[in-house]
DNA sequence: TATTTGACCAATAAACGAATTTGGTCAATT
DNA sequence: AATTGACCAAATTCGTTTATTGGTCAAATA
């Protein structure tokens, strides 16, 4: 969905205008940053931004799509790893509250959603959940085909995860109560583990 | 803390005050709510408020304490109930969402906290928090001394529990997520209960 | 032709001051 | 002792002006 204006004519300054963007973006915010600047800072025209993005919000989805495109570039490593399920799960969340800490352009689209704006950042965010309610189905699935979970069912399950998970992210992020949460949850963490454990099969 | 400005003089007056002043902050929030309105409701003068409270921020505070006094009382007779430790766990968190979406007010001071306003309904809340983490860790102790519950210990489980809790009480409360999120919580209940279950003595 | 520029415009936001509202006080009244 | 209503300072709202900014485009450049 909403691919760039023309067909990417230069992609090295296509990158550049990414990153320019990326770093006021990110200082600064939706609103506090200005076309203007995101140009002068690469000694380029404001008017070439738009021969490369439709507009400012198509630009900020891009600079949000690429910040959640590493964090799930990380989290896929450790689905994939060959570890056991529980360890999945609890390297999963650590990892993912850790690099999202610092996704301070999610950040801003976590706040936006209380003034109910930010429509225009919809598709990206979605995205990110989707990506999330299948990495937890398929960890949570293989861990019960293994016999490593015991669970009924495997939705209601990650439904539950999902709504703890993206519940804690507000005052996390959002309240800035990363380091106030960080050993509780830890402490989740360990609960979490020894639930499955007492529930392991044989 | 914070008593009222002089002896109560006619406890029916106050009380009135207070019940007209619920009605309209329970309408419109803090803000929109004049000291005018609230007296001219009761056919009363402003100034006699004045003589009742120290000033509205005082005034606020009554009615939010008294809206959180009846979601405590409800929650007391749960936890006083000779019911088991589980059934006392599911219930209480069942309905203390259930009240607390009701609770109009107790969601304005939510919201504050983003605005880091409402400094001066801090004792409340904090009351509030207190309350929940008492009641909690009673439950617990006693389901944990029963046998009934088995856990290494219960301090981290309470704080694991609380961390829950109040996440899930801003996208509940604030972004109306309630209906949504509703069916999900029956499913954590049925969680909890399970997993207490299959770590029960015996 | 493929990029890049900069002047230009409409729309939004910021700045500002005037007018109004409102929280709070208090001397007078009941 | 309880209640009023006029009064004030501070805050908020409102309307207007000014400045900024997202976005366009014809012309320039390479």
């Amino acid at each position: 969905m909403a691919t760039a204006a023309p067909k990417t004519p230069s992609p090295e300054i296509r990158s550049q205008i990414v990153a320019s963007a990326t770093k006021f973006f990110s200082r600064f915010g939706f609103h506090k940053t200005t076309m203007e600047e995101i140009a002068r800072n690469i000694h380029k025209a404001k008017g070439l931004i738009y021969y490369y993005f439709r507009s400012k919000e198509e630009l900020f989805n891009e600079v949000l799509r690429a910040e959640l495109q590493a964090v799930k570039d990380e989290l896929l490593v450790i689905v994939r790893s060959p570890d056991d399920a529980i360890h999945k799960i609890t390297e999963y969340i650590r990892t993912r509250y850790e690099l999202l800490n610092r996704a301070v352009n999610y950040h801003e689209t976590l706040k936006a959603d209380f003034f109910e704006k930010y429509h225009f950042v919809k598709d990206v965010r979605d995205d990110f959940d989707a990506f999330e309610q299948e990495q937890l189905t398929r960890i949570i699935r293989e861990g019960s085909e293994d016999g490593y979970l015991q669970l009924r069912s495997i939705e209601p399950t990650v439904n539950v995860a999902m709504m703890i998970i993206k519940s804690i992210d507000i005052p996390l992020f959002l309240q800035d109560k990363y380091a106030e949460y960080e050993q509780t949850i830890v402490e989740l963490l360990t609960m979490i583990t020894r639930s499955f454990q007492n529930q392991r099969k044989e």
